[in-house]
DNA sequence: GCTAGATTCAAGCGTACGTTTCAAACGCTT
DNA sequence: AAGCGTTTGAAACGTACGCTTGAATCTAGC
């Protein structure tokens, strides 16, 4: 299919993981990519649009096979709940995965969306991460709850939202972490394993159920 | 003291909050302070030593009531290592008081700064996580290894990066997060006492106490 | 082989940016 | 009140930005 669109979504995601979002201007990009100013414009209408396109390109099969791991899961628990571990697992490793698919050259770039799409969360950009992940986290949080009186929806979304918080972390010090000791990738599934291990715990203790307009 | 720095540093840190880090220009912040453009420069330099001139106005005495309560946490420990809990309290509670501190004014400012400091951290402005928190993390770090033979500090350092995320979470979700039912910042205590709930567990959970070059 | 639409190109539009300049005003000490 | 370092003022510097323009080139369909 058209080569051009995807230079410039190729270029696009590597000077973001090279030298930030903020940093990288579009003519940077056309450079990047070898390709005309105007084409930027032709083909996504404004530098904003390009960069909703880049991250869509690797959010929507994020979530889809979040999506599918879930299914999975409440497949094989027919009835009763899914293990908080299993459900931590699918909500998380598909990240891990997608950041190895994104090859050597490109860190620190999970972790730099993560945190860019908090900072723009309310602003100009408007609600990406609602419009995004929203659908995925309730799903998720749902599954969560199921058979646990204890915990709300809400409570179990909040605690997702650890989870995201965390694992942003995680990415994020991967160029810290990974020493000289292990190869980055396996440090990486080795961290997400401690990080699952460390999450567990929290998502199997009680919640409060509160209902709307609760305590003070 | 002197006015003019202090207006700057005011202004900057309000439009910070209310347009974001990187869409706050030189000429807006001098407009909101009522000064000239050329008294940041005298002041501060540039734009760059001006903006960590903000961060460090905030987070020395973020990290000094950090370590106070830590320090009085082992105090009354004697011997003994400090509870799971409290540290995660000494260690998140100023983030909030900090946060209430600021005003009404500035709903996202801290979760948005955090995650600024996460994109910037291996970038133009030098590793600032590091130089300002790498201390603060290996003080409670080393107090949450404290007679857990199980738990190196390299472990007890990552999990409290997990809890940094999480806290990062909780402030920039809190917008979305106080709705109509309570006060904001009766939300963002309740808030903080559901995540030191949640986190705790994982903090006490055992370690692998792996030695560098460890298993696969 | 021609025509019509889709795509690419070189060039430049206006604007906003961070920063600099240099003279005027201030606040001290003597 | 003179002198001098510190601080402020108005103006402009050069640069880089996102985006537009209008012609050139490609690609089908007939």
């Amino acid at each position: 299919m058209s080569t051009t669109k995807e230079r410039i979504l190729d270029a696009t995601e590597r000077l973001f993981a090279r030298q930030g979002i903020g940093a990288t201007s579009v003519r940077a990009i056309t450079a990047e990519a070898g390709v005309n100013t105007a084409a930027i414009h032709y083909h996504f209408g404004s530098k904003q649009e390009l960069l909703e396109a880049v991250l869509v390109r690797r959010i929507a099969p994020l979530n889809q096979e979040r999506l599918k791991r879930l299914e999975r899961l409440e497949l094989a628990a027919g009835d009763g709940p899914v293990a908080p571990r299993a459900l931590l697992e699918a909500f998380l490793v598909p990240v891990v995965a997608l950041r190895e698919e994104l090859g050597e050259e490109v860190p620190p770039f999970l972790g730099s969306l993560m945190a860019w799409l908090r900072i723009e969360s309310e602003r100009s950009t408007e609600a990406i991460p609602r419009r995004y992940f929203e659908d995925v986290m309730r799903r998720f949080g749902a599954a969560a709850c199921k058979g646990r009186p204890d915990l709300s929806l809400d409570e179990a979304m909040e605690r997702l939202g650890y989870a995201v918080g965390a694992m942003g972390h995680v990415l994020v010090t991967e160029g810290f972490a990974a020493r000289a000791d292990v190869a980055a990738t396996t440090a990486l599934s080795e961290r997400l394993d401690r990080l699952v291990a460390f999450l567990e715990p929290g998502f199997f203790a009680r919640g409060e159920q509160r209902s709307p307009g609760g305590a003070s």
